[in-house]
DNA sequence: TGAATGATTTACT
DNA sequence: GTAAATCATTCAA
């Protein structure tokens, strides 16, 4: 019953110029995976078009020590269980009884240790992202927070574990960007640990959610 | 079996 | 600025 990867056959990609990056990618310490995913680029190849944004941030969770991640103190659960997977595999979950939000598993198998994607701006299929989302094309609301950004890329509990280096929800290369670092959202619970610089952002971007602390508005 | 809660968003005052 | 929406997951009993 536990669907923790994906074993669907694939059928072939056809975006040209979006290329899954390798698994090589996913396979580092948490925290330079975040950070170097601000830039990449987060492609859906759905049946209605191809989606795609550009990151502009995103937070690194590394338990069992972090106290602010799903997989503290080593909780291995259905639910956190493709964290304990191999890197380059989706972490998708659900909160607050309405949003889903979509993780990429980092490190080596056994660390269970994810990178949150929170923000993109949009690049491609943006007028498939605002019919999902009710909003006009440009609309920041679009996709500058990490349960925006899954409506509006259709992303939900089906990618649970899937393969972001095989299918057809992946990260793709983009230009590199000055990044700036603040405190996790939404983390107070965790006690010291909400107080690490792990969330990563472009302070350029006008997608980047909005932050409690932290917040640096650059020009 | 039941109660608490959350890696959020939206609408409202 | 505050609060409601809304339910899977988790843990205690």
């Amino acid at each position: 019953m536990s669907r923790v990867y994906s074993t669907t056959v694939r059928p072939p990609r056809c975006t040209p110029g979006f290329v899954p990056l390798p698994r090589a990618f996913y396979s580092r310490p948490v925290l330079t995976v975040a950070r170097e995913c601000i830039g990449k680029k987060l492609v859906h190849e759905t049946s209605d078009g191809t989606i795609a944004g550009r990151i502009v941030e995103a937070e690194a969770y590394r338990g069992p020590e972090d106290l602010a991640a799903h997989s503290a103190g080593g909780r291995r659960t259905r639910r956190t269980e493709a964290m304990y997977g191999p890197p380059g595999f989706a972490y998708v979950f659900f909160v607050y009884g309405m949003h889903w939000n979509f993780n990429c598993v980092t490190g080596l198998p056994g660390e269970p240790h994810a990178v949150l994607i929170r923000a993109v701006e949009p690049v491609a299929g943006t007028e498939l992202m605002a019919a999902r989302r009710g909003l006009p094309q440009t609309s920041p609301n679009l996709t500058n927070g990490p349960g925006k950004l899954c409506e509006a890329f259709g992303i939900a509990g089906c990618h649970y574990g899937v393969d972001l280096c095989e299918g057809h929800l992946f990260l793709a290369e983009g230009p590199r960007v000055r990044t700036a670092r603040s405190p996790r959202i939404g983390v107070a619970y965790a006690g010291a640990w909400a107080d690490k610089r792990w969330r990563f952002y472009d302070p350029r971007s006008q997608y980047v959610s909005g932050a409690p602390r932290g917040r640096v508005r650059a020009r």
